[in-house]
RNA sequence: GGGCUUAUAGCUCAGCUGGUUAGAGCGCAUCUCUGAUAAGGAUGAGGUCCGUGGUUCGAGUCCACGUAGGCCCA
């Protein structure tokens, strides 16, 4: 088989499919993972991706990282696990089932039955790990697909329970409170978003009572609440330190503090004016100044800020009832209530503080200015005074009912209108309520039973995170790219709370935490230890996953009290499930000894945004609390994908591209490419339109291989069929190997460091060293007849350089290097036949000549400069020139130059280049004094220095300065490096300056050189009216034209030369029934140009 | 409110420990090639380097304050 030509226009996502195709018949992957068997172990740990939801392209560039760097080591002989993972479990499946089922609540899946609805979430997560391998594999991502991980399995819940139970083992599972919002006519807890759909109008009894300032003269905080129910479990008050409060005194001596502004504020007055959220036939609501003027006036008799009230005691409504008096709150959850508190004790006016959006918690205007704080009734109350290390009560059950132990509250339902008027009345008879009013405000409901819903204290279970030391130890040995990961994980270790581990759901780890009748629990830490202690419920789980219903049914008794306990309905936190799979998915409890090989992982790659507290946590938690070491060593951190906007991608936005359509129109090449040249810091703005400006870089590549195909299949190339001597090697072809060499020598580099990214902008810039320098310079080397030597050097150079290019490039590009490979190394027998994967990485540690390199560089430069210079005299390429003058003193180099001359005067389109030794020649020569090198050297006398620069004679010193000499002879040891020289050109000329050679082109046009301008002006036109005239580019022509005497003896003496571009046969003054013609313009003149087909 | 971070061309971003005329890609304009060309090439226009002070011979770079974003935490 030999190299075959190749189509220059190439459908990628075809050929992707092909490849496809050719991996799967001939099990390269196997091949791969069997050729590495016995390789060293590099170990890279998959964090699991969701698998609820098909692929989106911003899994595919975490995906295309994973693969890349697995692929680059494999082809450097490392043995790999190439397990992918799933996550499984968790509320995010349960929203998508039950949108599936139509159904919102918790209620409505108990009333489905858990079994059926656990089932259909594991059906969910199968359907969707399915879709999403599938389009893995389309992205060309590499795994053992038969042997991903799922977070649902067997061993990775156990594991969990295993490592729970060594936690419990060590007293740092605890069981503490948290308040949610809740149904009591449903029974159950609602979602923040659950709430956002339920709130509606409505009207409470806003009440103002008075709380008595401990150890006072009749001094009273006022408080306002329209839920007088929470007023049995006050714990505390909070005010605004920095606003003014009034204390004022009423007819009857009594005294009360409320906010300053709050005693004139209309509160409401919009709403009521412009009946917007009120209530028909509700009151306009009364000032406070108006409610006291009623009751006989007031006087203020101070003003003082809130921060002077902090720290006052004062006697709560209801600090009569057992559950104000109980320590440790009601009903007791804490047993070991460190302060030994009740919730009296905690009776204190605090500080508000600010909400998570930075707002004052108390502000003027609404209420007193007071805002009573029921840390078991309220979100924010709860988070307020767990902050300062209250007790909270949580005065109701499920029901939304009073707890026994309220008095007359007990047993009434806190929603219930009557309530409140009963509470109402009863701080009236205690002379404790200053006023009523109707209150219409928006307030949360339940949006299914219609009823209104409360805060209610519930039970959550957490890990104690005193260890966290231990934690942060393990961030510092592992490899943050980028570094400021390692900050941002110290950070949120050090700001962390006690990680709350349950959740009340369905799906998900069911946490093996057992209670009993004393209040106490217990933790199983495997399935043998709930077989071993199950009295109840065993025959039911046996054959079931470790999931709710089926776990549930298993009874236990306590191994030491002997107690029977239930499992607490509770599910665990998903990222518990994620962060054990260092543990799980490397069979830490069932093979030590596997684990050891493998663990710690050498590479993580994730995006980074929210993982600090999510996956990296619970990894380095878990990992730092079973083994206190590092769970991976290095870890690669990526920023996220947005449109092309930068804005978000959203399905309602219109903006989002599926996975599946990027990778049929793009090609996921193109999208590998663009993936990785992105720096992982920044947000990858992902579009068609950055595709195509990819697509371009591809179709360069392309384009090399095709011209090199399209050559090498005429002529039969062979690699390595003859032998090739350093003298055989044009310049071009030594400085193209060179090149080469430096990018293998980069790429290990990059690929080592995981900056893939730098090594594709090294890569970019090869590619277009290769295309627009090495192959154009060397078209002639292939085109010609003659099969010499020369040519198969050419072939040679161009062959060895192409294939390294691809083989650095494979583990970014599989699919296109792919096909390139198998068709280019047909006749290679030193290459693998079957997979360019399956080849080792090349390999450079020898030297590398940048000598050369920048002898090309210079050589790159005159001409780019000579381009410029052309530009800025106006003076275009077709137009020749006479001579390109030439100061170069290294000797070397100016060989160099010599040899090189053809293609300076053909890039140039000039006649000759010309050495001068002259430097007159050139143009006035200036010095400025080089800082960077004067700095280190001078450092005091700097300004002398400068000074002394500028006495300098340029035009006497340029020579010596162009010859590298230390010349200058002064007292203060100025020498040349503290020099820059600068050129201007004199007239005539344009001149520039690089590298110690001087460079001038003349831009004289003599009246030959304008008319071969001229000549050369009309080929191109010509050729321009053939194609305009719709002639094939083989028909022959005639032309006629009157020409003036100067254009005609141009074309006479270049005659053939003419004939032959244009293909014409004959050129007369007149032409009879032209075809086609147009006008020249030739010295402010048009001249009619006719053609004529033969 | 606290912590971190960013601000450079129309857009996306580079700019190492301060150094002379601040760069790249895309886009735009002009030119150019047409035997690898869904192309390629060249040149150019376009910048108060967020603002204000300061340190320095010299600040995009360092410092302070401010403004506007982003992230994290509370």
């Amino acid at each position: 088989m030999s190299i075959k030509k190749e189509n220059p226009k190439i459908d990628f996502v075809q050929n992707e499919h092909e490849i496809l195709k050719y991996w799967s018949e001939k099990d390269i992957f196997k091949k791969l993972v069997l050729k590495n068997s016995n390789g060293p172990k590099w170990s890279f740990l998959d964090g699991p991706i969701t698998a609820n939801n098909p692929m989106g392209v911003h899994h595919a560039w975490g995906r295309t990282l994973k693969d890349l760097y697995q692929r680059y080591k494999a082809m450097n002989g490392y043995q790999l696990r190439y397990q992918n993972g799933f996550d499984c479990q968790g509320l995010w499946v349960e929203i998508e089932v039950e949108k599936e089922l139509g159904i919102k609540s918790k209620k409505e899946v108990e009333e489905l039955g858990i079994e059926k609805f656990v089932n259909l979430c594991k059906d969910r997560v199968l359907k969707y790990s399915e879709i999403q391998k599938n389009q893995s594999i389309r992205l060309g991502y590499w795994m053992d697909w038969e042997n991903s991980y799922f977070t649902m399995s067997e061993e990775n819940n156990y594991a969990i329970w295993a490592f729970l139970k060594k936690l419990s083992e060590d007293n740092k599972i605890y069981r503490g409170t948290d308040v949610v919002p809740w149904s009591g006519r449903s029974g159950t807890s609602y979602s923040q978003m659950e709430i956002i759909e339920g709130r509606k109008l409505t009207v409470h009894k806003g009440v103002f009572v008075k709380f008595p300032v401990k150890d006072s003269d009749n001094e009273n905080i006022l408080i306002w609440t329209t839920t007088p129910w929470t007023l049995s479990s006050n714990i505390a008050v909070a005010v605004n330190k920095k606003i003014n409060y009034a204390k004022i005194k009423v007819k009857d001596g009594t005294i009360y503090y409320v906010a300053e502004t709050n005693l004139k504020y209309q509160r409401l007055s919009k709403e009521f004016s412009e009946k917007k959220n009120w209530v028909e036939g509700v009151p306009k609501l009364k000032t406070l100044d108006q409610i006291f003027k009623e009751r006989g006036g007031y006087e203020v008799i101070e003003v003082l800020k809130g921060e002077n009230l902090i720290g006052l005691n004062y006697s709560g409504p209801f600090d009569h009832l057992e559950p104000q008096k109980t320590v440790g709150g009601y009903p007791v959850i804490d047993k070991n209530n460190i302060n030994k508190k009740t919730a009296i004790d905690c009776h204190v006016i605090i500080d508000g503080g600010k909400d998570s959006e930075g707002n004052d918690m108390v502000v003027e205007g609404e209420g007193t200015g007071f805002v009573h704080m029921a840390g078991g009734c309220g979100a924010i109350d709860n988070k307020i005074c767990k902050k300062e290390g209250f007790v909270e009560i949580s005065p109701i059950d499920n029901q939304a009912n009073f707890l026994e132990g309220f008095d007359f509250m007990s047993g009434l339902n806190v929603t219930d209108a009557q309530t409140a008027e009963k509470i109402i009345s009863n701080l009236k008879e205690r002379d404790l309520l200053l006023y009523v009013e109707d209150y219409p405000h928006i307030y949360p409901h339940c949006w299914r039973s219609g009823d209104e819903l409360v805060f209610k204290q519930v039970d959550e279970w957490y890990i104690n995170m005193d260890w966290r030391k231990k934690i942060k130890s393990v961030v510092d040995d592992i490899n943050w790219i980028p570094s400021w990961g390692q900050d941002r994980e110290h950070d949120w270790l050090d700001n962390m709370g006690d990680w709350m581990i349950s959740k009340k759901r369905f799906w998900g780890l069911a946490l093996p935490i057992w209670t009993f009748d004393d209040g106490s629990f217990h933790v199983v830490g495997s399935k043998n230890e709930l077989k071993e202690l199950a009295v109840e419920g065993w025959d039911k789980f046996e054959g079931n996953s470790p999931h709710r219903p089926w776990v549930d049914y298993v009874k236990i008794k306590h191994p030491k009290t002997g107690l029977i306990g239930t499992r607490i309905a509770d599910v665990g936190n998903p990222w518990l499930d994620a962060g054990i799979v260092p543990f799980s998915t490397m069979k830490y409890f069932e093979d030590k000894k596997y684990w050891e090989q493998w663990f710690p992982a050498d590479f993580i790659t994730e995006c980074f945004p929210g993982q600090f507290r999510n996956w990296f946590y619970s990894l380095l938690a878990m990992s730092a609390f079973l083994e206190d070491k590092a769970p991976f060593k290095t870890l690669l951190g990526h920023a996220l994908v947005k449109d092309e906007k930068g804005d978000e991608m959203h399905k309602s936005a219109g903006n989002a591209i599926w996975f599946d359509d990027a990778a049929e129109k793009m090609g996921v090449d193109v999208m590998r490419w663009m993936y990785s040249k992105q720096n992982v810091e920044n947000n990858l703005l992902f579009g068609y339109d950055k595709a195509d400006e990819v697509r371009k870089k591809l179709i360069s590549l392309w384009n090399i291989y095709s011209f090199f195909c399209t050559y090498a299949s005429l002529d039969k190339f062979v690699p390595g069929k003859n032998k090739i001597d350093k003298e055989d090697l044009s310049l071009l072809d030594k400085w193209i190997k060179e090149k080469s060499k430096a990018l293998i020598v980069k790429s290990k580099e990059s690929f080592d460091s995981f900056e893939i990214d730098k090594f594709l902008k090294d890569v970019e810039i090869f590619i277009d060293d290769l295309s627009n320098w090495y192959i154009r310079r060397n078209r002639r080397r292939f085109w010609k007849s003659e099969n010499d030597k020369d040519k198969f050097v050419a072939y040679q150079t161009l062959y060895e350089v192409l294939l390294s290019l691809i083989k650095v490039l494979s583990p970014v590009l599989p699919f296109i290097s792919e096909r390139m490979f198998l068709n280019m190394t047909s006749e290679d027998s030193k290459e693998n036949k079957e997979s360019i994967h399956l080849s080792n990485f090349p390999k450079y540690d020898g030297e590398i000549d940048y000598e050369l390199i920048s002898k090309v560089d210079s050589l790159k430069k005159v001409i780019e400069s000579g381009r410029a210079v052309r530009k800025k005299a106006n003076i275009k390429v077709r137009q020749p020139l006479d001579h390109l003058k030439i100061f170069m003193l290294d000797n070397d180099l100016k060989k160099f130059i010599t040899e090189q001359q053809d293609i300076i005067i053909d890039e140039l389109n000039i006649k000759n280049v010309i050495f001068s030794d002259d430097l007159n020649d050139f143009g006035d020569f200036s010095l400025k004094p080089n800082f960077k090198s004067i700095k280190s050297k001078f450092e005091d006398d700097m300004q002398d220095v400068m000074k002394k620069i500028k006495t300098f004679d340029a035009q006497k010193i340029a020579k010596d300065y162009l010859k590298g000499k230390a010349f200058i002879k002064n007292e203060l040891g100025i020498s040349r490096e503290d020099i820059i020289l600068d050129l201007n050109a004199s007239d005539g000329f344009e001149s520039f300056l690089s590298n110690n050679v001087v460079v001038a082109l003349s831009t004289t046009i003599s009246k030959e050189l304008k008319i071969e301008g001229v000549f050369r002006d009309l080929i191109r036109h010509i050729q321009i009216m053939r194609k305009e005239a719709d002639f094939n580019i083989d028909d022959r022509i005639l032309i006629g034209v009157k020409f003036p005497e100067d254009l005609k003896n141009e074309i006479a003496s270049n005659k053939e030369f003419f004939m032959n571009e244009v293909l014409c046969t004959d050129i007369m003054d007149n032409l009879e029934n032209f075809d086609y013609n147009s006008p020249f313009k030739y010295e402010n003149n048009e001249i009619e140009i006719y053609l004529k087909k033969l």
